[in-house]
RNA sequence: CGGGGCGUGGCGCAGUCUGGUAGCGCACCUGCUUUGGGAGCAGGGGGUCGGAGGUUCAAAUCCUCUCGCCCCGACCA
């Protein structure tokens, strides 16, 4: 059977991935080492992702501002575990001027900065130098703000979207009067980004609890939303931290209580990037390219005119206008629906193959036919075949017009209704011992509905949540087999047995997986 | 940064071993034909072979250096 996609999910993951991403028009490299273009297609996705969450930190009490690309060097030396964390990636800024030296063009010697700027890879510092301003006052808290951003994180493998030199996000930052205060606010953006991803983007995760070594550089508490990707690897989509006073200590964020005294601000902050558009794309892409659930999709119905260059084309047109007129008119998913009428002068079934690969999530195409028997012919992305045969499905046009919302909401559950599947599926909780462990995760296992190579599934394991040496000794067993933990799942269910590390009492449940 | 591979029109590649001055497929342009499922035929435009230096009468081809990309590791959203 022939797909639009020269590569299959199960001949090679990954280059696989690359090819959905550069064949449905989303992103390519650039002439610049590890940084991407985001074309049109792929950047209207992120646009509607960005368009989403900002309603929802809106509704959640946040207000947009800007601060500086640029950081101090010295401002990130002020918390010790931040520079540990982020120094290894960090482009630096160190002149001024250009000058030509010898027919070439380089930073001229004599401008060099008298203390070196960063391109920030994150903005607690800078942030929190405002924060020192902003509160004096028991009464200034809470300071609830986000940004949209481009950051910078000298990588040295890069895959487009999934890890890049310059990416794009927001990073969301809060000051509050104490810890409980701090830490509702932390699992109350996670808990945005796990309902954004599961019903706007149709992307299942588990959210949980970080361990000790995976915080973030200067956190205490770090949640993540883990998604599973179909080679059966976990991919870290969204992170939320509780800072402590970390940061407040370091920069000096402090505030006269009610009482009079003098305390430290407890701070977070939360993130999510272009990331998530990788993760789109391993979650709901197939073997013809992208599907994008109709929520993020930036035409949601294509129409595709079938013409011959004659005079029988302005009917169809006609005929395709006032269609595409009628659906823009209402409503689907909460916002009108984005429709458009591809008019290129290109053959209409290489058109039809060129919207397949970028997985818009309905497909009309309109000829002769269709305008003599005011129907439509309609393809559903997510369902394109019918056995080994694309059959696009009749149907007049009134009732289509009449369905088109439902259809495009039918087609959001579907997708995230399959992915869940997959992923639940995929999740064993029957582990007891670490042996089995690694016969789990070392077997081949193969599936209908997914790519045969690798480990397909992820472990929830019980364990005794153990520190320092004793979590280091846990990753040691661990990195062999190439596992990691994910997160410990907020919703427990109820731990019994023993820890499969040490045999202890186990206290949680924790994710294990491969993971991006 | 360690190991491996690769850089030839927009994309994918052949040519490199055995130096003689660039070719194929797709895409693109023009014309004609075709039109219910990713069109056919004919004609045409576009590259000096990642970059720099060297050897040579002559370099995509040999040598040196350099840059970039991909894969595997380490690191990471």
């Amino acid at each position: 059977m022939k797909r639009a996609l020269d590569t299959a999910r199960s001949d090679n993951f990954s280059e696989w991935y690359q090819e959905v991403v550069r064949k449905s028009d989303m992103a390519e490299t650039s002439a610049v080492r590890g940084c991407m273009v985001i074309k049109p297609w792929g950047y209207g996705i992120w646009e509607l992702i960005q368009a989403e969450l900002d309603r929802r930190f809106k509704e959640t009490g946040h207000e947009n501002c800007y601060f500086p690309l640029f950081i101090p060097l010295d401002f990130i030396a002020k918390e010790a575990e931040h520079v540990e964390g982020f120094a290894k990636e960090m482009a630096v800024v160190t002149h001024h001027r250009l000058k030509t030296i010898d027919g070439e063009l380089v930073p001229d010697p004599d401008a060099e900065l008298t203390e070196p700027l960063i391109v920030r890879p994150t903005s607690e510092t800078i942030i929190a130098d405002s924060f020192r301003n902003w509160i004096g006052s028991y009464r200034d808290l809470p300071v609830l703000v986000n940004q949209w951003a481009n950051v910078v994180r000298w990588e040295m493998r890069t895959r487009l979207f999934l890890r890049t030199a310059e990416f794009l996000w927001q990073e969301g930052h809060t000051a509050h009067v104490d810890r409980d205060d701090a830490f509702e606010e932390t699992l109350r953006m996670l808990e945005v980004y796990r309902d954004f991803a599961e019903s706007v983007m149709a992307m299942p995760v588990i959210a949980g609890e970080k361990t000790e070594n995976e915080r973030f550089p200067g956190a205490d508490n770090t949640f993540s939303i883990e998604a599973m990707m179909q080679d059966g690897k976990a991919l870290q989509a969204g992170t939320s931290h509780y800072l402590g006073t970390h940061f407040s200590e370091a920069q000096g964020i402090k505030y006269q209580s009610a009482e009079g005294d003098e305390k430290f601000a407890h701070t977070t902050s939360w993130g999510v990037s272009t990331r998530l558009v990788g993760g789109l794309v391993m979650t709901h892409g197939d073997d013809d390219g992208l599907r994008v659930p109709p929520a993020l999709a930036p035409q949601q119905i294509v129409i595709l005119p079938r013409l011959k260059g004659d005079d029988s084309d302005a009917p169809i047109l006609e005929y395709c206008d006032a269609l595409r007129k009628r659906l823009i008119a209402s409503r689907a998913l909460g916002a009108p629906i984005r429709a458009q009428v591809d008019k290129k002068d290109k053959n209409a079934s290489a058109k039809r193959w060129d919207w397949v690969r970028r997985g818009a999530p309905l497909l009309v195409e309109i000829g002769p036919r269709e305008v003599e028997a005011n129907a439509v012919s309609v393809l559903r992305r997510d369902a394109l075949y019918e056995g080994e045969k694309v059959k696009p499905g009749n149907t007049a046009a009134d009732e289509f017009a009449n369905t088109a919302a439902s259809r495009l909401e039918d087609i959001q559950s579907a997708m995230h209704g399959q992915a869940k599947s997959f992923m639940e599926n995929r999740i064993e909780s029957g582990i007891a011992e670490f042996g089995a462990l690694g016969e789990f995760f070392g077997e081949a296992s193969e599936d209908e509905d997914g790519p045969s190579e690798g480990p397909l599934r992820w472990a929830r394991v019980p364990w005794c949540k153990p520190a320092g040496a004793a979590l280091e000794a846990v990753e040691a067993k661990l990195d062999p087999l190439k596992l990691t933990i994910r997160n410990a799942p907020l919703d427990q269910n109820g731990v019994s047995g023993a820890c499969i590390f040490t045999g202890e009492e186990a206290v949680e449940e924790i994710l294990i997986a491969r993971a991006y």
